[in-house]
DNA sequence: CGCTAGATTATGTACATACATATAGACTGA
DNA sequence: TCAGTCTATATGTATGTACATAATCTAGCG
């Protein structure tokens, strides 16, 4: 009898496939499998616990371990810093800065960092470039009273992206992806035909409840892809 | 003092925020914190083991715990069903199909599935509305001789990604997310101006390591964004 | 000087035990 | 019948102990 929560959680994964427990149904409790598969219950408790964590059941005291049902899936995106992505694929970073500028925070951008009226932002726009061609269009602006060291700071070498990762490391964060047509002015930043897709990226981050910074990633849809590799 | 892992966790999560220990550094040993708050190490290495899987940290057998410098950002996008996303959305849902037939997968669908020459798979092109609009275009392939119930199954009335999770209902995943301007045809599938931006998915599913069918999902982008909120 | 074998050490896992906690279900009384 | 209370139960967590495992460090050998 193979024991070690590896194994019992790897045993336990087979047993759904083969639909021993289908879902919306109830799986046995810990003390039950623990002794089936002859180990101790914290050692199926953790199995659990991980399969739990893996969205693949869902777990309450007292109500026991329910096999989920028309379970959503879930994939995990990695959204690398623009230097890194493009350094993975080989090709040369650079970046410039087309706009940095302290001033009022117009009322969208307010609303999405939840700032008081008139409070004072960094706006900054930039540009990474993959070799040649424009690879991303980044239009940030950033909360000074959360941030103000960012006042004086120049990102016209930098950009604003890994200089607040080293700011401020660790931050909620929510993402919006969407797609939509170059407008002609993004167009031209970007070297593409007006019109054509964009694959855009949002991003708000707050730090402990505090917005730190909005910002909108263009990207040249013909040359973007997300992958994320999922394995259960 | 507090103790719990949970406690251990978020106390060491604001030290970290604090630049206690800054990216790249050692954090103490489990004994040693376990010492300082005054717990038992397990206590202290299922908080550590916690930061590790949420990214945090690296933790290495006789290295030690090491903050992760210019983390990557993860995300964790949830993939509803077409009718769960839109039933959320208040809109009354409706499928209908387009297409629906056996053939032998062309030669790219094939790569996609790791298919042999000639292998038959289920081909199906059909519709989700939210409403009276249309909300995603759905072209799916289904290998075959991995499932070959689907061969007799009618996808004239439910969508066949439904009817996949509850036959398959533990598979890996791979998403590719994209965008692009629509096609003439694909613009009056969709009631939308051609040339207009689509937001793009693509997901190929394996169970047990033979690929189950391959789905290029185009939505369009005026109507459809991916929010995600990742909260450390 | 370089290589290898063994000692050292930090994390990884297992277990028995104990107690905590949420909650379904039984029970009780008005 | 209904509401409140109590109990049984499944999961959640903490601890001491023990051993496993991987990587580093060190000593010794050629």
């Amino acid at each position: 009898m193979a024991t070690g929560y590896r194994a019992i959680k790897a045993a336990l994964m087979d047993r759904l496939r083969a639909g021993e427990w289908p879902a919306g149904s109830t799986m046995p409790g810990e003390v039950q499998l623990a002794d089936e598969y002859g180990c101790a219950r914290v050692t199926v408790n953790r199995a659990l616990r991980e399969l739990a964590d893996d969205g693949i059941v869902r777990r309450q005291r007292r109500r026991g371990t329910e096999v989920i049902a028309g379970r959503s899936r879930h994939a995990r995106l990695t959204m690398r810093q623009a230097r890194q992505q493009i350094e993975a694929d080989g090709k040369p970073y650079r970046y410039d800065c087309l706009r940095q500028r302290v001033q009022p925070a117009p009322a969208a951008v307010a609303g999405q960092l939840a700032l008081s009226r008139g409070a004072e932002a960094v706006e900054i726009l930039g540009r990474h470039w993959a070799g040649d061609r424009p690879y991303q269009l980044e239009h940030r602006w950033i909360n000074l009273a959360a941030v103000p060291e960012a006042r004086d700071e120049s990102f016209s070498e930098q950009g604003p992206g890994e200089w607040l990762l080293q700011a401020k490391p660790l931050s909620d964060a929510e993402h919006v992806l969407s797609a939509r047509n170059a407008r002609p002015r993004e167009a031209g930043q970007l070297q593409m035909v007006p019109g054509d897709a964009l694959f855009v990226i949002e991003r708000r981050t707050w730090w402990q409840g505090e917005a730190i910074t909005w910002v909108r990633l263009l990207h040249p849809a013909e040359r973007f892809r997300l992958v994320t590799r999922d394995v259960m």
